[in-house]
DNA sequence: TCAATATAGAAAATGATTTTCAATATTTCC
DNA sequence: GGAAATATTGAAAATCATTTTCTATATTGA
């Protein structure tokens, strides 16, 4: 998804994507973390990007809204991962926090015929390969 | 899930079913809907249980560290089910808030081999059928 | 029983998030 | 282009949620 599409998103739902939410999204955009809000708000900060972290917070609160952030809670703490795509399944490393995108077709589920179901989330919890390998490495037994 | 069984599943960990923690469950238990710590110590009060807030939220903690309460993020909120079996797929009604065990297998996704899963869920978003009859009886079009 | 450990609860502290508000920027419409 | 309407920014303040602290009490285990 470019920043085009995201912007029409937004404007869909008269929301502005201003300069200051488009410096946002490239670093939020270039994370394949999930990141608290001020997580991104001290991301940004080290690409000499000074945003209020008010406006942190509310860049957030839209692109959840067009669905172009997803909230994820983990261990009590909300963090949010930039999704670019409709796709709704994810793999979260608890170890480094990386969200990715996985396939698998969207489970079928026996809901009554008179539920409406609005909207589905599979996520995956585990450890990825990378911090498999290192917690090995850091391992002494 | 019976509650001698909960009091084991929280020994295992060094935790204790103490009496206020018993009767704080109780209420839990009976209710279908997911609860904010708050609504749950409300929920207590208009039984009569008086336990104090810090209470409620170690129970919830100590509830979700072994399996027995789910906690479930909407709107930014954080809410909790309980949950008295393994399954890991919900139906959850925005409107009443109600939480339904709900059938269907667990989804296979294409994982890498190297990744490890640890644990998934899967669950569903909408208006339950009660809520959608309520919705349109208030309905004036 | 004695020692070690876990819990309850109130109060205080912390942390996260939202609100407020004045200034600024953007869009809309003429 | 130029108002008028609307949305955004950011700092500060306010609010809300959650955790910590601490003392008293209760429970467990040797």
């Amino acid at each position: 998804m470019d920043k085009l599409q995201i912007k029409e998103l937004l404007n869909g739902q008269k929301f502005r994507l201003t300069s200051e939410r488009e410096s946002l999204l490239d670093v939020f955009a270039s994370s394949s973390s999930m990141l608290t809000p001020s997580q991104l708000y001290e991301l940004a900060d080290k690409h000499d990007i000074n945003i209020g972290l008010t406006t942190v917070y509310r860049l957030l609160e839209v692109l959840t809204k067009v669905g172009v952030a997803t909230p994820f809670l983990v261990d009590g703490t909300i963090f949010y991962a930039y999704c670019g795509c409709e796709h709704h399944h994810h793999f979260v490393c608890l170890s480094c926090h990386r969200v990715m995108d996985i396939q698998g077709s969207c489970p079928s589920f026996d809901v009554p015929d008179n539920f409406r179901v609005s909207s589905h989330r599979s996520d995956l919890y585990g450890t990825c390969s990378d911090c498999q390998t290192a917690n090995d490495a850091g391992c002494t037994h």
